[in-house]
DNA sequence: GTTCCTGCAAATCCTTTGCAAGTTC
DNA sequence: GAACTTGCAAAGGATTTGCAGGAAC
């Protein structure tokens, strides 16, 4: 554990710098803290969300800048988006093995999962219509644990 | 009435037609004109396509009717739609089996395809999770048989 | 006649872009 | 100093909403 407040040294901040060396692009802190206050952020965050936090450490730092920040970790690998229906969210995407997403429609909560499995079919299904596969998106909708124990109340 | 190009009587129109009296709407000549050339449009039209073959019969039809109109099918069960980036597609619903979708992201084509496997091991990992499934969208992306066979040219 | 629909214009929401000023290399 | 970044305001694109006039019941 390190000091209170300060930084760890995420080997993200060296993927990042790294690409930003390779594409003759500059450093700047506030593509530091973005990332740092993403990474920290935990999954699923949207932009807002994302805003809010950096700006709790440097006010300063506009909204469109998140917005080109994220743009450049998805190019960077570290990021990568999850289109839902009015908001895109975002989650880390460093070295994390691929998953998907169930998304709670009464709270909102969102949980991952894997499944070999199902990729396994995919990958023959695809290869049977000659398609090749260069990603996939796989929601489940519904109600989580939680909220299916406790029904949404009637309207009436 | 049922003049020369006339529609035949499919069963969606009863169906909206019974979906509006339940609800105590109001028939109308562009709800009947837009049901019918969605049916009549083929899968996967955008608001603009819709709103197009529309207006090739009835100019004066807005595109608010029209995505009034799309809500009101979504509602009582007879279209689906579909959420791609950037803009949102519908498809028929009525007595369709459930499907999931390839797009191609080279031209922009989607097939459709379905595996009852794939729908039963995401029952398994819903219950395991203890997770009340009430919908999903899964899509693929890559390339079609075509555009796989003819990679995208070079920029340099 | 009342209630619902429609089309227009205006309003929203999310995201991107133009630009002048500030930073990094 | 040249090239890249930033934040603001404005622009964009998709979708929704307010409203007055028109249709359906």
């Amino acid at each position: 554990m390190k000091p209170a407040g300060r930084e760890e040294p995420r080997e993200e901040h060296a993927v990042l710098n790294a690409y930003l060396a390779k594409h003759r692009l500059k450093r700047s802190e506030q593509r530091e803290v973005i990332l740092d206050a993403f990474l920290r952020a935990g999954r699923h965050v949207s932009v807002d969300d994302l805003l809010r936090i950096v700006q709790k450490r440097r006010p300063d730092v506009g909204r469109t800048t998140v917005y080109r920040t994220l743009k450049l970790l998805r190019e960077a690998g570290l990021a990568s988006e999850l289109a839902l229906k009015g908001e895109t969210r975002f989650e880390t995407d460093w070295k994390r093995a691929h998953h998907d997403h169930f998304i709670c429609n009464s709270c909102g909560a969102i949980f991952e999962f894997a499944s070999p499995e199902i990729e396994r079919i995919q990958d023959e299904i695809a290869s049977d219509l000659g398609f090749r596969i260069e990603g996939h998106r796989h929601h489940i909708f519904g109600r989580c644990r939680r909220c299916a124990a406790r029904p949404p109340r009637e309207r009436r």
